[in-house]
DNA sequence: CCATAATAGTGTAGTAGAAACACTAAGGAG
DNA sequence: CTCCTTAGTGTTTCTACTACACTATTATGG
């Protein structure tokens, strides 16, 4: 059956807000722009969907081809439709939000981008197109989300001490919390396992690692328990 | 600056999964189609993206276009783009979400719309493409949305009773809840007003009119307050 | 090897919010 | 004036959140 709709569409682009976490705070991962426009600017790590892969399709694809990311958590974020938003024409951008366990993978550079390099989110320098705002709203997102959903294990790698995931929830919510009350709550989740090791080459007492037990979470979603943290 | 991408584009259509709550249950606004592909099935309202308009100004417009209304809360709700969604072509469609308080404006079918009807949102009719998961998309954000901010009073009339807030939190939820504690709550708030009025022309005690007051509301937000119920 | 520095790890008491629960008040209908 | 229907109201119990300070362990350096 032919499309009966013969109007002029707008261009249909996906952009990543990749985010990490290391050495204490929040970092996006951004991409030096090759081409015109905003040729030589920082910009979210992106570009157009083909007729023949959906968008989450199309996020990952383009994700690995500009900065070798692959199997990152990726989940869509918020469609920005803005007649002005692109001085090519008229673009519209579905935006998602990925998240990265730093230091299992190194980015790299490729296609259309001249670099690939990690930010501050925070501090994060002038971005292309209106990608300053796609970026705070994955940081909204994150914010929001962590707060009912375990999610801030997919910023940590696969063995993290308690304290790790402490200074994780502070970066993200902004503020300080209490030691002996975030452990006790983290624990009473029930999805954290402690394993036999301990942290390594540190100058002082030793701290448990603990794994992210994707299992029991799983079985605990499926009761209806919510992961206020 | 010409637009230096030129492989083909999706079709970008918008559709709104519209609300509206009366006789203790949730309703949704649909469309009875007029043309093909799904001719004389029901659909949520929408159609395709102008180039000259915003994603957001393209919903109201589709949704005044095919159902006659206006002023409604909307917002964005996800991005639909898998390959084969519409047997047209490729076709994304941006969904949104509103919620009309029902009683205040009357529906009428035009453009492209046959007929324009409310049904039950929980036992909807089979619709076109993949407009059921969009509804259900919807109700899950209604679901979620409601309990973190003061949504519901969009989906009563102006003055209401807490009876009718709390049959509406019920329907939403799913779920009975205790009539004293539920009226607490509510009212601990400090964004109901109650007026002078009262319920008129039932046949019991008549109950105190109620009005959501949007500027305390506000002011309580700027101070960060959240508004669970 | 002893002292120091650094972080890990642990429990309790007080407070505030959530849940459970049943009767009286008001008004219209017959 | 009786009955039916819904409005409206407090208290107790239990649970969850908050605030708060010391001991344990390990590496380092004198």
């Amino acid at each position: 059956m032919p499309h009966t709709y013969e109007y002029p569409r707008p261009a249909l682009a996906v952009d990543c807000a990749v985010l990490g976490f290391d050495e204490g705070d929040l970092k996006v991962l951004l991409i030096k722009r090759g081409l015109e426009p905003f040729k030589g600017k920082w910009a979210l790590p992106g570009g157009f969907v083909r007729l023949d892969e959906s968008l989450d399709v199309a996020a990952r694809r383009e994700l690995a081809e500009e900065t070798g990311l692959t199997h990152v958590f990726l989940e869509q974020l918020y469609t920005f439709g803005e007649v002005k938003r692109d001085p090519r024409g008229r673009t519209v951008s579905v935006a998602y939000f990925a998240l990265v366990k730093l230091g299992e993978q190194q980015v790299q550079a490729a296609t259309d981008a001249q670099a690939a390099q990690w930010f501050s989110a925070e501090q994060a320098p002038a971005l292309a197109f209106d990608h300053a705002r796609i970026l705070e709203t994955a940081l909204g997102r994150l914010r929001n989300k962590v707060r009912y959903v375990p999610i801030g294990f997919e910023l940590l790698p696969r063995k993290f001490t308690l304290t790790q995931l402490q200074h994780l929830y502070e970066a993200i919510l902004g503020r300080a919390l209490d030691k002996r009350n975030f452990r006790k709550k983290a624990l009473a989740l029930g999805v954290l396992e402690a394993t036999k090791e301990q942290e390594q080459d540190v100058a002082h007492r030793a701290a448990r690692l603990y794994r992210f037990d994707e299992e029991t979470y799983a079985k605990l979603v499926k009761k209806g328990f919510n992961f206020e943290l």
